[in-house]
DNA sequence: CGGTGTGAATCTGTTCACAGCC
DNA sequence: GGCTGTGAACAGATTCACACCG
């Protein structure tokens, strides 16, 4: 399944939820398409992947769709997941209520720093780094959230694969080098920030040509 | 210029950063790419769009090419940007002090809601909604940071735009629908949570197939 | 009709391979 | 020998176009 058709199908999952939740039915390759950006091609093309399940004429079955989805994508069941750093990003994901909706389970949270360690963030103690490989393994973790400074995301990211987690979410501005068994996703502000203004400062240059 | 191009120049950006406080002088495209996950090709096809400036032999000239970089991505300049939405996720970056390091200054923090109007954010006054399109006129903002919750996203993403600033960057799980004058990036957690999640399945899918 | 499914054409981005320069 | 610049081959993803179904 291509890279791109994984982002598309989490957007396609959203508009049938709020679909589902108005009572609706059924929903057309369009409609999902314009929604999400996509065209209808690509809509049809996507959910080919996963196992068609349209009907000619009349289009997809919603509540079905939202199932193949889930299942397509793993978020059928739930994720058990670590933040290490408890920063401001790492405080703010631990507070982000919406993970917890959507079947990831903010299991723990881990900083290096005595001066944290101890105190209640989103209602958990904060953990010393230390005491993360043991509750890695027994509290069954999956994924490893870093947020910390760019410097010690590598050891960071050795230590969580050393105790077994299958999968990092990489808040910091670095490229991880990991054993290929654990997938890693990187999210990126300032790289985000950084094609923003490279899209305005394009903008404006085509603008003044004109 | 390709958009995985971008991305990837801010990486390699952050990397000359890195070389030059160490006081090298000149790189490789082998060096930028191993350091970045991308391959030595990519890495020459890529400063190729920027106007090439490499010496057979011997590489790059670190300094010039951070120049360069800046220049093409458009980070020579200070950014002005405003956050919209004073929670979680906008308190988190109105705090996250890296923005400022590379030009993006965070000038301002909105929300609608009257309970938090007035408190203080990272040395800021949160403002009303209301406030909003004299500030950004004033205050010279040019970008608008998202950070409410997808309900309210579009309405917001509307005012922004209605009050002149020239790009957004949007950490709501919504896909925007703006005039194309104005640039949208979207962070959105959710989703690289989902792509990650995809891709540990997929990983023990083949191990046990194996 | 409105709508799906899908091969074929196209576009976009990446890798290869090699000539040429220091 | 080390390293860049770049056409040419390749792979991946998107769009097109159209047959086919209710």
């Amino acid at each position: 399944m291509p890279r791109p058709t994984v982002q598309r199908l989490s957007l396609y999952l959203r508009e049938l939820e709020r679909l589902a939740a108005e009572g609706r039915t059924t929903v057309s390759s369009r409609h999902l398409g314009t929604s999400s950006g996509a065209t209808d091609a690509q809509v049809r093309k996507d959910l080919g992947f996963i196992g068609h399940a349209g009907q000619p004429g009349v289009g997809y079955a919603i509540d079905d769709l939202i199932v193949a989805i889930r299942e397509a994508i793993g978020v059928h069941r739930a994720w058990r997941a670590a933040i290490v750093g408890a920063g401001n990003v790492g405080r703010a994901l631990a507070a982000y209520g919406r993970f917890q909706e959507e079947g990831f389970v903010i299991a723990a949270i881990f900083d290096q720093s005595p001066a944290v360690v101890g105190r209640q963030v989103a209602g958990m103690p904060v953990q010393a780094m230390e005491a993360m490989p043991r509750a890695v393994r027994d509290g069954a973790i999956d994924i490893g959230i870093i947020a910390v400074p760019p410097e010690q995301a590598q050891p960071v990211a050795d230590a969580l694969v050393a105790a077994g987690v299958r999968g990092i979410l990489n808040f910091a501005p670095t490229r991880l080098q990991v054993a290929d068994r654990v997938a890693t996703v990187d999210v990126d502000f300032r790289s985000a920030l950084e094609r923003l203004a490279m899209e305005v400062s394009e903008r404006s240059r085509s603008r003044r040509e004109r």
